[in-house]
DNA sequence: ATCCCTGCAAACTATTTGCACGGGA
DNA sequence: TCCCGTGCAAATAGTTTGCAGGGAT
């Protein structure tokens, strides 16, 4: 996706805030919540103000190029968005939070409709539990 | 689910604002939010704090008696669990929220061990979208 | 030249916490 | 009696907003 492209389409200007919140989305590895995107943003251009990141987070989830997950009781966190065809698995041993191809949201969308008379627009699916790793880990602590 | 035999499992004490705010959640129509729970409580005991309130819902929630949603950027809201075998259903436009029973679940938690190297706990299924009735509504509206 | 976006600081909302007292076991 | 749970008020965290100036078109 061109960020300009779609900025200029929704009659919104490209600018430097825009632009830097984008780059740092873009090159996330994991899910950031607004304090972790400002700082980022700041080491690039320190003049960045949160509150404009946090304009720019929302005018982005408007124009659906960015998703935002409200996990627990934490901050917000916000990523590119990928459609909702993916489940979000957290372990609640490391706080890792991944990503989980489903079929079962597709099924869902068909069958929503005649089964609960709901007209689905977006679908998300969380899972919290442990990874195999952590999982695994634990075990072998107790044999 | 009896409240005071829960409670004494756990070695806690079986207080009035426990009570209300156990009844007040046992006869909700809806999803309320801490706000609104206080205020259902405070209308049979002006005494009870909001801080009470808060403090017992983390409490209920420890037990495993009650479940929060944190749909949205709404306030949190708290619900009386009955388990994760159901999925909500949230209409955009008359902002309702329902309950559905979905099988989707009982197969995810089969299947991501397996697929996604992943041991479930909790699953939570969250749609948005359009309810039939706004759906009927809206239609005539154009029509 | 227009007026959308921004930085800044203050406001706001939801939630949490320290403390001393009172009630449940 | 013991000490957990409470009311109260203040603190905190996350997010939003009013305003005046600057930059994108």
């Amino acid at each position: 996706v061109e960020l300009e492209t779609v900025l200029r389409a929704g009659g919104s200007r490209v600018t430097r805030p825009r632009q830097v919140v984008w780059n740092v989305l873009s090159t996330a590895d994991r899910h950031l919540n607004a304090h972790e995107i400002t700082e980022r943003v700041q080491t690039v251009d320190q003049g960045i103000n949160m509150s404009s990141v946090y304009r720019t987070l929302a005018l982005f989830a408007d124009l659906e190029l960015v998703r935002e997950s409200h996990l627990e009781n934490d901050a917000t966190t916000w990523e590119i968005a990928h459609g909702d065809e993916v489940i979000h698995l957290r372990c609640d041993t490391c706080g890792d939070v991944r990503h989980h191809d489903a079929a079962v949201i597709k099924t869902l969308r068909k069958q929503l409709p005649a089964s609960a008379g709901f007209h689905p627009v977006n679908i998300d699916v969380r899972v919290k539990g442990t990874c195999d790793a952590c999982f695994d880990r634990h075990r072998a602590a107790h044999v």
